[in-house]
DNA sequence: TTATTCTCTATTGTATACAATCCGGCATTG
DNA sequence: CAATGCCGGATTGTATACAATAGAGAATAA
């Protein structure tokens, strides 16, 4: 295959590699569930997929396994990871522990315009409501603004990988009757707490959001009580 | 090159992968700091150090490079990550959140046995004064203890990464005078939180003991007050 | 001399050939 | 008929050939 023929199949950005063309399409295929847990995928299926020679396929493997996304055994493989219960336990024990550290840090080093943004957003949430697509989109840019506004990027790697992982369950927790709302309240008090420069606060607004959030999603998967 | 040749490449464990093999060569040699931070890294010159060819020494860039541990720049190839004062404080940030969530896990979840391990530590530690060596081992498994008893399979992966970048670092905080006394007493603070099953109290406990390390860190690496 | 452009070499990105391994089915045997 | 062992294809692990690029140094012009 030329090279030509290569630049062909990364329209978007012809500049990136093709490892990292491959990466960001595979990515989007798990978090679509376009690939879905469990499922074994050849290096010579992604091959045709895209157009490309395995090189690049393989290392983007390896960067999903790094990210916790794939599971690879020696001569067998790539299979999308299976999340059971007790690692769902695990990954919300974690997203408690960043969540509230990025509310804290945001709380000390977010800039006006940052804070703003997290109004913003909240006007724009409550805009939206019953629209559950609009509404997960408006939640995720709020968490996305806090993680931005830590000025922390390991914090924030760690808590894109976790978000990453977590879209690999396939419900929302905004299937659950009423937590629109309360999400909208929790995300005012922590906010309110990062406009008022109080750390302490906003983390512990941020772990008690997150702690609900966990309730509802393992309420919605595994119908815990 | 056979296959036969490359077996005896790998004596420690035939069976592992030549990239598992070139991972962890390169890891132990970067925390060794026989590769120093800023260096450049030559794809031949590993494929001739360890006698194998680019592919697996390419698949263990990319593994170190999501780990933290290397800058991969297209067409210029790898170096190692240099952390200035900002990216410590970062980490160290990090940390405080990750030992935090440890040692409130490890009060939730340890065994018995593992409440004594950390006991146990506590000893040896004071039976290895005044022998910077011994002690900074005794302190690494002192905090791996920790790591293990909290049963969080995405956290010892985190404070693994973690400990990596750290090891970046050239200066060991018991070079601080009296540092190894005031860290074994804050040890001892955090087990026996954890011996209570007081979840905040050694999470508390934890935060504090990084602080004060965070602290003779800076002061070492950039004459912090 | 100094700035600039060009060429050439070292190095990395990609594709592909080859080796090793696993897993299914089939035959053989008790 | 059931159990076991042994092919053969499918798939991954590794090596290497080839393409593309960056960067250093030479050659040239001002």
């Amino acid at each position: 295959m030329t090279t030509d023929t290569l630049k062909q199949a990364t329209p978007e950005n012809p500049s990136i590699s093709l490892g990292e063309f491959v990466l960001e399409r595979l990515r989007g295929a798990i978090r679509d569930h376009r690939y879905q847990p469990g499922q074994r995928i050849r290096e010579a299926e992604v091959t045709q997929w895209l157009g490309v020679s395995r090189t690049p396929v393989r290392e983007a493997f390896r960067r999903l396994q790094a990210d916790g996304l794939l599971v690879l055994t020696p001569w067998r493989g790539a299979q999308v990871v299976e999340l059971g219960r007790q690692q769902v336990v695990e990954l919300y024990t974690m997203r408690r522990a960043l969540e509230g550290t990025a509310a804290g840090s945001a709380a000390e080093h977010a800039s006006p315009a940052e804070v703003d943004l997290l109004f913003g957003l909240i006007e724009q949430d409550q805009a939206a409501q019953g629209e559950p697509g609009r509404l997960a989109a408006i939640n995720r840019r709020f968490h996305e603004a806090i993680h931005g506004a830590a000025h922390n990027r390991y914090l924030l790697e760690a808590l894109n990988a976790l978000d990453d992982s977590l879209a690999l369950l396939k419900s929302t927790t905004y299937e659950v009757p009423g937590r629109a709302e309360a999400a909208r309240q929790e995300h005012i008090v922590i906010a309110e707490a990062i406009r008022r420069r109080d750390a302490g606060a906003a983390e512990q607004a941020a772990r008690a959001h997150i702690l609900t959030a966990e309730e509802a999603r393992l309420k919605l998967l595994f119908g815990d009580n």
